[in-house]
DNA sequence: GACCCGTGGCC
DNA sequence: TGGCCAAGGGT
């Protein structure tokens, strides 16, 4: 493969966007809580509870002192209200284990819960400097295409995925985490998944699938996600009635929101088995 | 590896 | 209009 390094990182300093979780100003645990939050999550619908919740909350050991439900309704509607759960629950590990200093190694993020592969790398990456290979849906978008001349990358992680982004890695730290959100913010801004812009692209003439003609993805079909009466639906629209509500809600209140009495049953049961709701006398509130 | 977990914008 | 998609992780 030609070398992407170059015209990528010229790239990247000039069309980079200016984010609140970007540059040396941020803390670590800004860096942090941004990981959580883009987890699935456009940073559109991101910045402006990133913002509140750094305001309310700058540190871990802030967080980890309230209860957890504050957490779950500063989430908002960013979805998957688990991801909160878990930010504050890493947020009490950091207390407890590392001094209230996020900490710095790969291996003790990816210990924390909410952490996998790819929130350790990041982590790891742009708050520390250290050097990993960070893959992301964006950059394995971006080298299937350029270097593998396909549309989409596999379902999963491979082995060669990652052995590549690691060999693709510059040796400098520094320069290895700027080619790294590079790598992400082309296929954030410019590879993207539909409608790619590639003649704005800086390594169209590198680009392995440009060059094939954009022959189509036609790998094993990718599952839609359900929604339309499902649980996710249900668990949903029931938990944003308490989130919005100032007391405990009634069950019968709860009946409003939802018509299947079966489904509404297990989803309570399940928010409540989650740690996303509690009851009491009263009826549901969060926890 | 399959499946589950929210939410909203886009074309 | 509705399927697709968004800086994944846990089980």
């Amino acid at each position: 493969m030609s070398d992407l390094h170059e015209p990528l990182l010229r790239w990247y300093d000039e069309h980079a966007r200016e984010l609140p979780w970007r540059g040396p100003q941020a803390s670590a645990w800004s860096v942090m809580v941004s990981e959580y939050m883009l987890q699935q999550t456009p940073v559109a619908r991101v910045l402006p509870v990133h913002e509140q919740w750094l305001e309310r909350w700058p540190t871990p050991a802030a967080l980890a002192a309230e209860p957890t439900g504050e957490a779950i309704r500063m989430w908002g509607r960013l979805g998957y209200p688990r991801r909160a759960l878990r930010l504050h629950a890493a947020a009490t590990a950091i207390v407890e284990r590392h001094g209230g200093e996020v900490p710095a190694d790969a291996e003790d993020l990816r210990a924390l819960p909410g952490v996998g592969d790819y929130t350790a790398a990041a982590v790891a990456v742009f708050a520390f400097g250290r050097r990993h290979a960070v893959l992301d849906t964006n950059v394995r978008r971006v080298l299937a295409r350029a270097d593998d001349g396909v549309e989409l990358p596999p379902a999963n992680v491979t082995k060669p995925e990652r052995e590549r982004a690691t060999a693709l890695l510059p040796e400098d730290d520094a320069e290895a985490a700027t080619w790294s959100i590079a790598l992400m913010e082309l296929g954030a801004l410019v590879c993207t998944a539909a409608r790619p812009r590639c003649g704005a692209c800086p390594v169209a003439d590198l680009c392995a699938w440009r060059a094939a003609g954009h022959p189509a993805y036609d790998g094993p079909p990718r599952r839609g996600q359900a929604w339309a009466g499902t649980d996710r639906q249900c668990r949903g629209r029931l938990l944003a009635v308490v989130r919005e509500a100032d007391g405990p809600v009634r069950a019968s209140t709860l009946a409003r929101t939802w018509d299947e009495a079966d489904q509404r049953t297990r989803c309570l049961a399940g928010l409540v088995e989650d740690g996303l709701l509690v009851r009491d006398g009263e009826g549901y509130s969060l926890p």
